[in-house]
RNA sequence: GGGCGCGUAGCUCAGCGGGAGAGCACUCGGCUUACACCCGAGCGGUCGCAGGUUCGAACCCUGCCGCGCCCACCA
């Protein structure tokens, strides 16, 4: 009689994700689990958080980010680190900025109408309602950041970390003012730094006018060619190519400004191509980075011909008050009406800078006085760093990136016409006196300070510092700076990275921000193809939490990260990991259903079933382990959903069952199935939070899986025999129930059957529960036979089915068994045919080469027995061996 | 124009010098006392094209074709 104690546990029997999520992550917080405590003597690890983006709803970019980032912390809270997340919320976002003045826009007001203290109150009712909202869609889906020891708060537009940082780098003489060709956003009415700037390629126009005489051959006119007529208002020059022989003549003449009716010079510039166009360019110093530096060379004048808003002003002609893409057209027709168009190109493709904050827009060049960081010195820091090492970028491949912007970046205009952010600390006096104040100090009476904001990833580049107390000498930055690694796209490895990285490196004496910088790519639709609300092919991540749950959600985000790879995402892949958590459920529940248990030592005398799984889980265990440490997310967790399902469950299970109906086995085997799954519950915790710790609390009355140790040296050392084993014990089922399944035995009919040349007894006891076979009774006829070659031979199943079998679906069972070794064979003997080969190869292949010739010889000589055995008359004749 | 990378089963991808793999999809069987969100079996690929190196190439080299991303002041 065997014995089964009762199942102690009451685990419902079917697996609900809301049901098991809930009230989980507030006792997970209750308890303290992701506090860090800085007087603990365990070693720190910790982690800078980007930002949730406040825009009302989980973005599955987020939900991605910050589940890899909680998988590498979970897993290092459980391997006892003192762990630390570096959270921070009020970062100066530009996103918020635009968000809250869309709103303004949509009541009817505006930003410069509200005034600076209303516009701010608004910004921060925005952040407190969708703020919020994030964090509490953050933690439905386990993510354990723990958010109340934000620290980085921007109060008063301005704090101690930011004006300390501001006023070392200006009395340094890093930060100055000038004024600069810079990029312009109408819309916004601010300025744009360099990265922020996307290029496009457009269909616009190519339009040649001719300046001066009407007159072709009149020395006093030269046809000029642009994609932008509008800016001819501005122009202060016509230049050639010193050396171009068709302009020589007119180089040092005047010519007049159509329209405008300003004399212009005619001047000689290197930059001039005289291939391209007419070989003469119009210069407009004010609205072209090109013509501002040829404007500089030549001391022209530089007059703006637009206002803030990109409208045309103060050029006392008609256009005055036109947008810039309506004076383009009114600009193009009064210029045609005076029969200047000469040539007209379009749609002409070229390439123009669009903002990339919202509204996307094109760029406008613009002369304009701003404050800039000379990143020269600091840049070389960031580089040098990776360079020798100091700080790892994972994947490798993205280093060349690195290296290449770090290496030629140009000075970063700080400085923003906007209201949200740290307002930049520069006092002027009543006489034009300019002071930069560090954080306690105060400005002279009377002084006003400089209306503009700082760039956001001026203040979030300060995150990893003063997130930990600088620039006060603080427990927690002596303790956790520098940080461990920062998990980020890699998306803003320029515009948050980099900045991080020279603020570090500068302020902390040349120690980097980040030992490691994990780079991950974007998530995308199920084809590939970038997530755009335009395309219609977002997913809203939250719908996918309540249908699929937060394990299954966070399981497929895990199970799709490949290093610096952009991860197509579907339904499917939710779906499989939802499967995939009800699998692990079940698996579970039968395992307790039969008394699996961690209490009891592993059996003294292990089955080759029970060897081979605890063989695998240590090697699964180290491979997860390793691809873990390396970032390998998608791999790490496939390893995990591989051996789950596909040895744990579809084998060792099944196993396990002939084993538990067995007295001598049954108790070793509960034990063997309480330790197995007590370690892969904490393995895939990480990646599936909270049905882990439901099952693992379940099977070890334990505490919580989140505070449970990290598998070290679990299972048992491969033992190969046993493995070899079961192997071979797979391979013969497999090749009874292809016999089966061909002869459309269902499998709820057992067959009578006789086993001959196996050898293991409880390979046989197993073969016949998972082949669902019996003992040969007193009637037993065989009909048919299963004929596999094992590591130790052959083995003959010999089968009785009750009755004719159906010859013609053997026939073709074999018949595809004979041409796959018939190939094998093929195969072989041509490769040990060359003669070069068998001298050159390495021996042990050349063996192994030999083996497999031999044994599909072997094959082909057995299938060939059997073929010519089947009786004749069903199925097609004349197929028999030759 | 420069840099990085990718083209492998219908789809999404792994493999990166010695027997073509996974998940999903598909076909056929099955309600076998954990699980039909399941079980079993199966079908499916001149590994983008062309050369080269090698005893041997999906894998290394060269070229070509197609695609993606990043950087770049040519009107």
């Amino acid at each position: 009689m065997t014995s089964t104690p009762a199942a102690r546990t009451d685990l419902p029997a079917q697996f609900v994700p809301g049901e098991v999520e809930a009230g989980l992550y507030e006792r997970w917080v209750e308890r303290g689990y992701f506090e860090a405590d800085p007087k603990s003597d365990r070693p720190p690890f910790s982690i800078v958080i980007p930002p949730p983006n406040v825009t009302g709803s989980l973005h599955i970019g987020h939900a991605f980010e910050h589940t890899l980032i909680d998988v590498l912390i979970r897993r290092r809270r459980m391997q006892g680190y003192d762990t630390l997340y570096l959270p921070g919320m009020d970062h100066a976002s530009i996103a918020v900025h635009a968000l809250v003045e869309k709103a303004l826009v949509a009541e009817g007001t505006s930003r410069r109408e509200l005034g600076r203290e209303a516009f701010l109150e608004r910004t921060w009712e925005w952040k407190a309602e969708h703020g919020g909202a994030i964090l509490s869609q953050m933690r439905r889906l386990g993510e354990s950041v723990d958010w109340t020891r934000e620290r980085f708060t921007m109060d008063e537009g301005s704090n101690r970390a930011v004006r300390t940082m501001f006023k070392r780098l200006f009395d340094d003489g890093l930060i100055y003012r000038a004024e600069r060709m810079v990029n312009w956003s109408p819309a916004l009415r601010s300025v744009l730094s360099d990265i922020e700037v996307e290029h496009k390629e457009v269909d616009g126009e190519l339009v040649s006018i001719r300046y001066g005489s009407l007159d072709e051959g009149d020395p006093d006119s030269i046809v000029v060619a642009t994609t932008r007529v509008e800016t001819m208002l501005g122009d202060t020059a016509v230049v050639v190519h010193p050396d171009d022989d068709r302009y020589r003549h007119l180089v040092g003449r005047e010519i007049e400004l159509p329209l405008v009716g300003r004399r212009i010079p005619i001047l000689a510039d290197d930059h001039v191509d005289p291939e391209f166009g007419t070989g003469a360019v119009k210069v407009t110093p004010a609205h072209d980075p090109n013509d501002f530096e040829i404007g500089r060379r030549h001391g022209l004048p530089m007059p703006s011909i637009m206002d803030e808003s990109g409208v045309i002003a103060g050029t006392g002609t008609e256009f005055d008050g036109m947008d810039r893409f309506e004076a383009r057209v009114a600009v193009r027709e009064a210029l045609r009406a005076q029969g200047r168009i000469v040539a007209e190109k379009r749609p002409y493709r070229h390439s123009v800078g669009h903002s990339s904050r919202a509204p996307y827009e094109p760029i406008e060049p613009r002369l304009s006085l701003q404050w800039f960081v000379k990143v020269t010195p600091l840049a070389k820091a960031a580089g040098d760093a990776v360079r020798e090492g100091r700080v790892v970028v994972h994947p490798k491949e993205l280093e060349p990136r690195w290296f290449a912007w770090v290496d030629n970046m140009y000075d970063w205009t700080i400085s923003r016409q906007l209201w949200w952010g740290h307002r930049i600390p520069v006092w002027y006096g009543p006489e034009g006196e300019i002071v930069c104040l560090g954080p306690d100090e105060e400005p002279p009476a009377g002084w006003t300070q400089d209306d503009d904001v700082l760039d956001t990833w001026f203040s979030s580049g300060l995150w990893p510092f003063s997130t930990l107390g600088w620039p006060d000498d603080t427990v927690d930055l002596r303790r956790y700076y520098p940080t461990s690694v920062l998990v980020t796209g890699y998306d803003i490895l320029f515009f948050w990275v980099a900045r991080m990285m020279m603020f570090g490196l500068y302020a902390m004496d040349g120690a980097p921000p980040f030992h490691t910088i994990a780079l991950h790519g974007m998530v995308r639709d199920e084809h590939g193809k970038k997530m755009s609300k335009s395309a219609g092919n977002t997913v809203d991540a939250l719908a996918w939490l309540d249908r699929f749950g937060a394990d299954a959600v966070r399981f497929a985000l895990a199970r799709g990260a490949n290093p610096g790879t952009d991860m197509p995402l579907g339904e499917d892949a939710v779906l499989a990991a939802r499967n995939f958590t009800t699998k692990l459920w079940n698996a579970t529940r039968f395992a307790l259903a039969n008394g699996a248990s961690t209490e009891p030592a592993l059996p003294a005398e292990p089955t080759d079933a029970d060897r081979w799984i605890l063989g695998r889980l240590r090697e699964v265990r180290g491979q997860v382990d390793a691809l873990l440490e390396d970032f390998q997310f998608a791999k790490a967790t496939e390893a995990l959903y591989h051996f789950t399902w596909g040895e744990f469950c579809d084998w060792y299970v099944e196993l396990a069952k002939p084993q538990l109906r067995d007295e001598a086995t049954a108790e070793g085997t509960r034990a063997v199935l309480g330790h197995v799954l007590d370690a892969l519950l904490k393995l895939l915790h990480p990646v599936a939070p909270f049905i882990t710790d439901t099952l693992w609390t379940a099977l070890t009355g334990g505490e919580s899986v989140v505070v449970a140790p990290w598998p070290v040296e679990v299972g048992l050392p491969v033992d190969t025999t046993a493995a070899t084993r079961i192997v071979d014990l797979q391979k013969l089922v497999t090749e009874v129930r292809r016999f089966r399944t061909e002869q459309g035995i269902p499998d709820s009919r057992r067959v009578a059957a006789r086993v001959a040349g196996l050898g293991v007894a409880a390979s046989e006891m197993a073969l016949r529960s998972l082949a669902r076979l019996d003992p040969p009774g007193e009637s037993f006829t065989p009909t048919a036979t299963v004929e596999v070659v094992l590591s130790g031979g052959p083995v003959h199943v010999e089968l009785d089915t009750s009755g004719a079998i159906d010859v013609s679906a053997e026939r073709a069972r074999l018949g595809r068994d004979l041409a796959a070794a018939q190939k094998e064979l093929d195969a072989a003997d041509k490769k040990l045919g060359n003669p070069k080969f068998v001298d050159k190869a390495p021996a042990a292949i050349v063996d192994g080469i030999r083996a497999r010739r031999e044994a599909a010889a072997a094959d082909i000589e057995r299938v060939s027995a059997r073929l010519a055995a089947l009786p004749s008359g069903t199925g097609p004749s004349g197929t028999g061996p030759s």
